[in-house]
DNA sequence: TCAACACCTGAACAACTGCTCATATATTAG
DNA sequence: CTAATATATGAGCAGTTGTTCAGGTGTTGA
């Protein structure tokens, strides 16, 4: 599904061999999602505190200094993204990471920052 | 700036933790705009091509089967985040990446999408 | 010289985001 | 039982995003 068709350039091939390792449209589809997930400052915050401890929407509201409404609604989107999962005791609601992907983007991403 | 007041939970002590160590205000938002690069499968094509080669606007435009005025937006989103870099040569205008940490981030990505 | 090519850019627009507010349910402390 | 707490969710809204379209500049091949 990549490049159905065959590709190439005479002044650019580069291009060409390009074209056969370039990452299918599914697959950049399922890549963007995941990136998607991290790609707002609130959801970074509420990924990398869930990174550290599986946490309530309430205390994650105050980690974060957000309403507790915003992340609930955060943390469903991410919910819906398999991102992360979660588990009811008693009257709070527990969210931890599904998916340790994410655990590494940050990490790689941190690290990262650290120097640059 | 990450937490100034202090913070406590009876109830989940883990919070208290995670409050010491939770990313910044700042590092967040930093981190979410490096994530924001990748978070659309137009620029993840994009930028999975620069990761293979140097490539002109156009050529691009071919590989990820877009128009040539989208690609340029893109690319110049892109180069305002720093993430690519531009030479001109004749007509052309060659864009390479310009930040490691992208093609880390896609090897992760892919890494993973690979094996799950 | 000049038409074709390569690229850029602003306007416009529909789609999507992230939040608040109001309201709902469920659980528990008193 | 009742009030307080914890969470969920839909509507609404301002801001952002990704694209197309129309036009612009610069370069080059014929």
């Amino acid at each position: 599904m990549a490049q159905v068709l065959p590709y190439s350039s005479v002044e650019f091939p580069a291009a060409a061999l390009a074209a056969q390792s370039l990452v299918t449209a599914t697959d950049s589809e399922r890549l963007a999602q995941t990136f998607k997930a991290m790609a707002d400052p609130t959801r970074v915050r509420i990924l990398h505190a869930l990174a550290l401890a599986e946490l309530p929407v309430c205390e994650l509201a105050r980690l974060v200094q957000i309403s507790e409404s915003a992340v609930s609604h955060q943390l469903g989107l991410l919910r819906a993204l398999r991102v992360v999962r979660r588990r009811k005791i008693g009257r709070h609601v527990l969210y931890a990471l599904d998916d340790d992907h994410i655990r590494d983007l940050i990490d790689v991403g941190l690290a990262h920052l650290a120097h640059s």
